[in-house]
This record gives C-alpha cells, structure tokens and sequence, in this order.
DNA sequence: CAAATTTGACCAAT
DNA sequence: ATTGGTCAAATTTG
C-alpha cells in the first residue's frame, strides 16, 4: 500500500520530468524553425518562385505544429501541478495567424535604457487560463509590476521569469480577476520558457492554504458598506499566496497559489535521479475534475 | 543581510 | 491626454 502510493509519488515525478524535458525540446525547435522562417522572409535568394512558396507553407506548417505541441507540454505541466479540488478550470488557445507572429520584439532601440521605456505588446496572449484559483503552474514568477486597468475593478500582476535575468528567459504573465461571486482569475501568458527550471509536483496540503482570501473576500464586500475605511486599495490586490516557499529544495510546497518557486538544480538531461522521494509519502490526485477545452 | 514585493514614476502606443 | 507595461527605489520578508 505505502508501497504503492510512493510508487505513484515517484511515476508522478518522473512523468513531471518528461514532460519538462519534451518542452524544452520543443521550445529549441520552436527557436529553430521561427529562425529559419525568418531568414528565409529576409533573404530573397534566387530559388525559383514556387519552391520558395512551397518551402515557406511548410515551414508556416512546421511552426505551428511546433506550437501545439509545446502549448501541450505547458498544458500538461499547468495540470500537473495544479490542484486538483473543486477548482472549475479552463485553458485557452490564442490563435494568432500563421507563423509569423513577432510580439514584442526585443529592444530594437539600444539608445535608451530608460524607465518604462518598452514597447507595449498589442498582441493576444501565447495562451490564458481562467480559473476559480490561483493555482501553481510550474514556474518560477517575478512580480515586477501591478496595475489598475481601465475596465476592471481588480489589479493586474505582472510577472516575468525568474530567471530571465540569469537564463534570458522571455516568458511573462498577467494575472487578473476577471470576476468577484464564483472568484475567477485570468493568467495570460506571453511567449514560452527557455529557461531550465524545475518543478516539483504539488504535495498534498491543497487547499488549507487559501487563507489569504477571506480576508479579501470580507473586506470586498464591506467595501460598500461603511466604516471598512482601512483599505480600499488592498482588497482589489490578488490574494496571492506568494509568500514563497523558503525550502531549500525539498519539493514540499506547491500551495495552490503560490507564484515563487525556489531554483534548484540544473536539469541533468540525460538520466532522471530521484533524489525526491523524500517528499510526502501520500499518493497525489492529479487530475480530476477540471473543465479542459482544447481548442486546437 | 539578501532577495522578493510594493509602488509611483516613466515611456510608448493609442 | 489616457492607458498599459516596465523599471527601480523603497519597503517588506525571512
């Protein structure tokens, strides 16, 4: 029995590792196939007409497909990790046209280095989830920023990689509260992780760390009533969990809303150690009752 | 003390 | 002029 549930525990694991390991790879193909699109825009050798025709929709082809199967690996990894209970779920796909999708490009402008001296990205999200939690996707945020938008009562968090500085990694988030009765939030995600990071499967302490939230919900609806003079402000801030996780690397924490998630080793690609096992011996529910729609 | 978050300033796009 | 996105100084966290 204990047997079988630590079994469980380290398949969860490894299949986590898999999966991050199928992502990175797909994320280098990805760079690899938008590079080459590029190029071959750029340079207008002189192939005749229909080959350069031909290679490119395959290339559109390839790009695209090399999307999916990345939005996949996330996809999978976002489940993984989440929690499981009563927690209504969804992800959806954006669907830029073809390939040639060139958000926000890096800072094209080397003269100034300046505060806020960014492009605005007018682009729909790599993808967004809606769901009645904050739950842990498997990465390590850094909020950098948080916002009043002009149609919403709530604040939007921004968050980039943790390790953009140290990896150069490009991904970034928005988080928002979409809706105040059944809680819903927003998670929109820009551009993929190149980033080598881990994740730990979530241990089995769910829910009890919600807390947070009921201080927010309460001072929400006092908000109208009278004497809640305290703060206005504060209650339209996400009930973010985010007082991250100091472990050191025992993979214990994956509170259901937590955004930090502490760095750890380099991902050894060649052999998987499971050096974890130490963690909680429960058996954990993944996936249960999500409402998923893939939209591809 | 370092590291993460908060918050207002700053900038570009609209 | 307004808005969304980011930076970085100040503050908090641990």
């Amino acid at each position: 029995m204990e047997n079988n549930s630590s079994n469980e525990v380290s398949k969860a694991i490894i299949m986590e590792q898999e999966l991050m390991r199928g992502r990175d790879v797909a994320n280098h193909l990805l760079e690899v196939v938008v590079d080459n699109n590029n190029n071959n825009k750029s340079n207008g050798s002189s192939i005749n007409e229909e080959e350069i025709i031909e290679r490119s929709m395959v290339m559109s082809f390839a790009e695209d497909g090399v999307r999916k199967v990345l939005r996949s690996f996330t996809n999978t990894l976002l489940l993984l990790n989440s929690d499981t209970q009563h927690n209504s779920f969804s992800i959806q796909h954006h669907h830029h046209q073809s390939c040639n999708s060139n958000k926000k490009k890096k800072n094209s402008f080397s003269n100034k280095s300046q505060r806020g001296c960014h492009k605005r990205k007018s682009v729909a999200p790599t993808w967004q989830s809606d769901s009645s939690i904050l739950c842990e996707d498997g990465h390590a945020w850094r909020k950098y920023g948080q916002k009043k938008t002009v149609n919403s009562n709530y604040l939007r968090s921004y968050y980039k990689c943790s390790y953009k500085k140290e990896q150069d990694c490009k991904a970034i988030k928005h988080v928002q509260r979409i809706q105040e009765d059944p809680p819903l939030y927003r998670t929109s995600y820009y551009g993929h992780h190149t980033c080598k990071s881990y994740s730990l499967i979530n241990n089995n302490y769910p829910y009890t760390k919600l807390e947070p939230a009921s201080s927010f919900e309460s001072s929400t609806l006092l908000c109208f009533t009278s004497t809640s003079s305290a703060d206005h402000n504060t209650n339209n801030t996400l009930p973010i969990i985010t007082k991250q996780e100091p472990q050191p690397f025992p993979p214990s924490s994956f509170s259901s809303s937590s955004t930090k998630q502490e760095p750890m080793e380099v991902v050894s690609n060649d052999h998987i150690d499971h050096k974890k096992s130490s963690l909680s011996n429960n058996d954990y529910d993944l996936i249960s009752d999500y409402e998923l729609y893939f939209n591809y």
